[in-house]
DNA sequence: CAGTATCCGCCGAGATACTG
DNA sequence: CAGTATCTCGGCGGATACTG
């Protein structure tokens, strides 16, 4: 499995991704189609926290910094609706839910590691550093 | 361009998390930053194509579905500016433009490649089925 | 504590027209 | 052939208020 492309014609290229659908928005892509179940601005910091320990809402509202209320319950929705989560609910007041991984989320966290190394090694490549937080206001 | 803003509350001052800016721009992990280089709809796809061959803008044009002239030239452009792909202009008429992939830019298919095997394998566990061309001009 | 419901601004991306 | 320049729009994500 290394480095052995066959050659192909173009037209093979072109058929070889048509276009597909699901719940009825169009792909272009496998890539666009992982990108959609994954990506976004916090699926991936929310799976990457629960990748090895069960979390109350509130613990990932406070582990994750910058997440809005609304953000963080519409992108757990969205996460246990696909199956990357799973969602508990105890019967107490005041109310109790914890959010586990599934084998599914787990598959997916593989990827964000991928994804978040080559994101480290890119940022060295272009000389970034983290925790430069001066001069942060509030811009726009 | 690259030069838009995230708003920062004051409570991003207080809190020491590895926030990082790069082009003005406010990142929160490594993950985001990976992917504002080479994620969106096009890059990929844009990468994908350039591979292991050099290639003319009109030759991209045709093998890329959907991409339109502006977008491919405002995405070729970033690319070329963040050192993913190199420009190389022949002074002829009618212009002449050729693209290849660089060394950076191969480091980056090899995870295009990894997003896009994972999105075959959740298409499976989605039952996602390949649709031919409905004639749907627009997406959603 | 955890979850809805609204309102809204911004930005990626599409459509279209014009140029050397 | 390859490249700009505008205009437009939908949707992600932020701010805020209300609820059991």
């Amino acid at each position: 499995m290394i480095h052995t492309f066959k050659k192909v014609s173009a037209k093979t290229i072109l058929t070889a991704m048509p276009d597909f659908f699901y719940n009825n928005k169009l792909y272009y892509n496998p890539v666009e189609f992982a990108m959609d179940r994954i990506g976004g601005t916090w699926k991936m910091p929310i799976l990457w926290r629960l990748k090895d320990k069960v979390m109350r809402y509130g613990e990932l509202k406070k582990d994750i910094p910058h997440i809005t209320h609304k953000m963080l319950t519409s992108q757990l929705r969205e996460l246990e609706e696909e199956g990357f989560i799973k969602r508990k609910v105890y019967a107490v007041v005041p109310p109790k839910v914890e959010y586990s991984i599934t084998t599914r989320g787990k598959r997916a966290v593989m990827i964000v590691d991928i994804i978040r190394n080559y994101g480290l090694e890119l940022m060295k490549e272009f000389g970034v550093e983290e925790n430069k937080n001066t001069g942060t206001k509030n811009r726009k």
